[in-house]
DNA sequence: ACCTGAACACCGTTCAAGT
DNA sequence: ACCTGAACACCGTTCAAGT
């Protein structure tokens, strides 16, 4: 979730991976930075479903137990490979003085777009809190394009609708990506829409940018009046 | 993922819980119906987490293994239950002659109420692709709603935007509540927006309308235009 | 047709012990 | 400070056996 952006204050209250510090001596054979950089090539590889603390660990050529060095749990794996793919998205933002609507518009499709290029990214997002650093980041980017476009209610609207927009086209894109790639797996003879449209993400990718438009046609009507 | 809903035919191709029929005898001690009772108690009680086929056994008083004769596997509770809240929501819909926003309105409205009142279905709703007999029923009401303004193109835009509004702001929502709730429990110094805001899901919920109404503001723009 | 019971191959997490 | 190894209390799922 993005609205905690409206609010970054909050976000000291919660016990999450982000305001704990990582303990570390001069060489170890550990980092949360290579735990973090196998668990995103473990999921990219295998889904969603083998992020296990055993897979994390044989992956890095480690014992299981020996990663509750450097994390908490097992959602803070989840947690530190979301923000990791969301790296991509939080560098090179628009620059700041540009126009309100594609700072928005790039911001968010470059938001919408890790989210959907790592699947499993877009399933954990969907319950997961987004507070990591670089969702930080993109969220506070949308926070200041709105910024001055109407009251602070008037904003906070907006930013919800944006952000809602985000990780509900996000989630829903890779529901019906792998929706269909059960069909394709299940029925030999595909004759459904999986052939007719053969990359599936890429149209919902333009319907993504139709339907923010959308948003922000609504944002400039109120705005105008 | 409501997308599903301007396609409805490829969901006959996916491999899930509502494309296969229920093995049933005269006097069973369980019942399809009977397991999602016993699955959304346990939900509403425990919460996400709790459930596994072994609980749900035992809160129906059965053993696990019984329940694999009337589902295939975990993620088929999970569905099923999702779906079952959306009972509350799908039935008595706004009126087919009703006015396109205010049956937009009503509909989203009571499909992300009933998501966000079972905080556990806002989660599984995340990473679940939403294709049970309830969620297609609230889909077909926002696609009936929109039809006819504009082409299929901007129809489907308007859908999605929908959707995705209903989906994100539900995950959000709920995603939020739970960080907070995590904070008052940690820290008992509470001084944060908990307490300003006494209850965060309602205070969501106004927002939701708001946000929804940027869009629907949206849609008008360009249908007049 | 329905339900049990044992069994398999896993899980996350704790914690004492090593270095 | 970091990592191992054993151990605990779980999991989902399959399948032969009962009725």
């Amino acid at each position: 979730m993005l609205a905690i952006m409206s609010d970054p204050g909050s976000a000291h209250q919660f016990d999450s991976v982000f305001h704990r510090t990582e303990r570390r001596r001069s060489q170890p054979s550990l980092t949360r930075e290579r735990i973090v950089e196998g668990t995103i090539a473990l999921l990219d590889r295998d889904g969603a479903r083998a992020l296990t603390m055993r897979k994390v660990a044989t992956e890095l050529g480690v014992h299981a137990t020996s990663l509750y060095w450097y994390v908490k749990r097992r959602e803070d794996l989840v947690d530190l490979a979301v923000d990791g793919i969301l790296a991509e998205a939080a560098a090179d933002l628009p620059a700041p003085d540009a126009p309100w609507d594609t700072a928005i518009r790039e911001t968010a499709r470059r938001y919408y777009a890790a989210l959907t290029a790592h699947t499993w990214a877009a399933e954990f997002a969907g319950s997961r809190p987004l507070i990591g650093p670089n969702a930080v980041t993109l969220g506070r980017r949308i926070v200041n394009a709105l910024h001055g476009l109407g009251d602070e209610e008037q904003q906070a609207v907006a930013i919800r609708a944006v952000s809602n927009q985000i990780i509900g086209a996000a989630t829903s894109a890779v529901a019906m990506q792998t929706t269909k790639a059960h069909a394709s797996h299940e029925h030999e003879a595909v004759m459904d829409t999986a052939v007719s449209e053969p990359d599936g993400l890429a149209v919902e990718h333009t319907y993504f940018d139709k339907a923010l438009d959308l948003i922000l046609e609504g944002i400039t009507a109120r705005h105008d009046a």
